[in-house]
Parts: C-alpha cells; structure tokens; sequence
DNA sequence: AAAACGGGGAT
DNA sequence: ATCCCAGTTTT
C-alpha cells in the first residue's frame, strides 16, 4: 500500500533551496538569460582557453574594462600553447593597465604548467583545474561548468550579492560561515544540465538587475523566489562591507634623461608590480606641494650611484594601490656622472636597471602611472 | 581572519 | 568622493 500523498499542501516546498520550486526558479532564470544576455566576446566560443583568459581578467575588474584586454590577447596568443611559448615580458605588455599583474605572471606560468603536466590540453576535472596557478575554487567551477559542462557550482561578487538577497542572508559576507552557507547555496541550485548557462545567467542577473544599489526587483525574473524581496529588505541586504581607512602618501618619479635616454629599473618579484618596468621611485617626506626635495638627488645617488640634477616639474599623479592614496610628484632630472652598477634587492635578488631610448619605451610592460610619464617625455 | 594586490567604471 | 568590480594568495 503507497504512502498518502501530501499533495493536498502544496504551498511551501522546505525541501526547495529557494522560494518556490527549483524547476520555476531554473525556468525563470533561462528564459531571462535568453532574452537579456549581453554580446561579450568571451561567450562566441567555449574553447577552454578562451574561458579561462576571460575569467582570469574579470577578476576583481569590471566586464567594460576586459573586452578590448581580452580580444586584443586571444588575438595575439590564440593558443595556449602560444602562451606557454611566449616571454613574460610579452604576457605583460598585454596585461598593462588592467592591474593585479600577478594574474598575468600565474597565467603563463600556469600554461607552461598545462603543456608540461597535461600535454598541453587544458584539464577537465574541476581540481585539476584548480590546483593551476591563479585558479581559486570561483574559477575553477567557472571554467568546469562554462567549457566542459561540468556540475561545479561558482560565487563571486554578483552572485554573492544575488544569493544572499535570495535566501535573505542577514550577516555580513565576508565571515567563513557566510561563505560556507552560499557555497552550499550555489551548489543547491544546480541544474541537472546547461549548468555553465546556468552559472552565467546568475551572475548576468546579479549584474544587471540585482545591482548593489537600488536593484531592479520589479523587472527581476527571481523575484518570487526571493526571500529579501518579499520581506522589503533587498537595500538591507547584503550588509555593507567596512570601508578602509585610506594612507595618504607622497613620493616622487624621476625621468632622468642622458641624451636620448631615460633611466627605467624592473619591479622585482618581491614587490609592487613585480616583473614591470616603472621610473626610479622614492618616498618623500611631506605631504603634497610641502613636500621636501632636497634630499632626492642623493638618494638617487645613494640607490644606483649616478648622480643628476633635479630640472622642473613634469606633472603630479595621483593614484591609488590598495590602501595608499598616492600623490606622484614627477620630476625631470639631466644626468651629469656616474655608473649604473648591478644592485641587489632585500632579498639578494638582482635589481635590474637600465638606460633605455625614449622611443623603445613603448616595448616595455609599465605600470599605469610609468606609462603616462612614458608618454609625457616621448 | 586580515592584508596585499591596480586601476577604472559608475553615480 | 565613494563604492564597487565574474578573486587569489600570503600573512
């Protein structure tokens, strides 16, 4: 004799991970993805490669921001095995201007470990895919589902924001019971097939539509089935992050010019911009316009020994890097004696330092702020 | 658990 | 100005 059915109360599914049923809730969401995906070049194929570039640049940096990075790099390195061929130096003069530059010193190191430990073939096991350099768990599920449709669930600053206002998450996100609770969440919502347009979509909404600030819940395909909507708090939730007490600092950028030539040094792997070019560089004492110069044709001498007279003002800079709020004093100098001599780092590591043309400036991977007085002294 | 890592888009 | 971004790694 079957089980009486309890069909008779159908109102509250407690076995569904969100309100509502999961074949709703999966409905809703493919058929909003249909009709609002945006054209991004990195959706035209799922070549492995090609997704794994595009996830490695969107992290932590805005879809606007990678289009041009991204078809400008596949273009001239189409193949992983291109980029398992190529000079760091190369990787990184595609990566200049897009930030967090480790990511582009993992991506080749992580190739020529693809070619090395697979044979060049990019692995399809979700930690295979994630013991690669640069590869964390977001990636990695990203990479699983999108190329090889794989069930591997993702979470990353859209969908964290989208599935905490789904289940009504109160707490702040960073704490590791948060990130637990989501992870669990998006493996919950899985669907049995198509979990990379699944993956994609959710983030695609939480993008577009649950936005940090006045989301769009009136055109939200997951309204229904979402909890901070239904009780008035999706401008409560996620709680807001703690923001950082920002250092002001001021240093100073030198050109100094020999002729035709400026003298530029290497970013070591130890530092800021490891593995880029940037001019000399020095903290100063005082803040802005206050600042005291006197002290800065010494220090350059004391640095690499070459001596230099400090000429007029080419610009002020300000920048940001993580928590320092910069103001770059950059200042031309004229090169009067001296010597470059092989200099090592803190840690013994060779510091390189050359004289370079003005005009080979442009083969050089700089940072931002390089680049713009790169520029300035052409 | 917190800090480090860049630079720009959006309001 | 301020917040935020298809995170990962190191401390």
């Amino acid at each position: 004799m079957a089980k009486k059915s309890r069909s008779n109360s159908p109102k509250q599914d407690t076995s569904s991970p969100v309100r509502g049923s999961l074949a709703a809730f999966h409905v809703h969401v493919s058929a909003w993805f249909k009709q609002h995906q945006r054209d991004l070049p990195w959706r035209k194929s799922q070549d492995p490669y090609r997704v794994w570039i595009s996830e490695i640049m969107l992290q932590q940096t805005q879809v606007a921001t990678v289009k041009e990075y991204f078809r400008r790099f596949t273009e001239q390195m189409p193949t992983i095995q291109d980029l398992a061929d190529a000079q760091e130096q190369d990787v990184l003069r595609l990566w200049e201007g897009l930030g967090y530059y480790r990511r582009a010193r993992q991506l080749h190191a992580a190739a020529k470990e693809v070619v090395k430990r697979f044979g060049g073939k990019f692995p399809r096991d979700v930690d295979e895919i994630q013991s690669l350099p640069g590869i964390g768990r977001y990636t990695a599920g990203a990479i699983a589902s999108i190329a090889f449709g794989q069930r591997a669930p993702i979470l990353e600053a859209n969908t964290q924001r989208l599935y905490a206002r789904l289940i009504g998450w109160d707490e702040m996100l960073t704490t590791s019971a948060s990130q637990k609770r989501l992870w669990q969440f998006a493996e919950d919502i899985l669907p049995d097939s198509e979990v990379g347009i699944f993956n994609q979509a959710l983030m695609e909404v939480g993008s577009l539509v649950c936005t940090p600030k006045n989301p769009d819940c009136k055109q939200c395909p997951l309204s229904t089935h979402c909890e901070a909507y239904h009780s008035g708090r999706q401008n409560e939730i996620p709680r807001p992050k703690k923001k950082i007490e920002f250092i002001p600092i001021t240093e100073i950028a030198l050109v100094v010019r020999k002729k035709n030539q400026v003298l530029v040094r290497q970013c070591g792997p130890d530092e800021r911009w490891a593995g880029l070019w940037d001019f000399p560089r020095f903290p100063l004492a005082g803040s802005g316009d206050q600042a005291d110069l006197s002290a800065v044709p010494d220090q350059l001498n004391s640095a690499i020994g070459i001596d230099a007279d400090l000429q007029q003002h080419l610009t002020t800079i300000k920048h940001g890097v993580t928590k320092y709020r910069i103001t770059l004093l950059c200042h031309e100098m004229t090169y009067r004696k001296g010597r470059l001599k092989p200099q090592l780092g803190p840690d013994n590591q060779p510091r390189v330092w050359k004289w370079i043309d003005v005009s080979q400036l442009s083969e050089l991977p700089l940072s931002t702020t390089g680049r713009k007085l790169g520029r300035l002294v052409l």
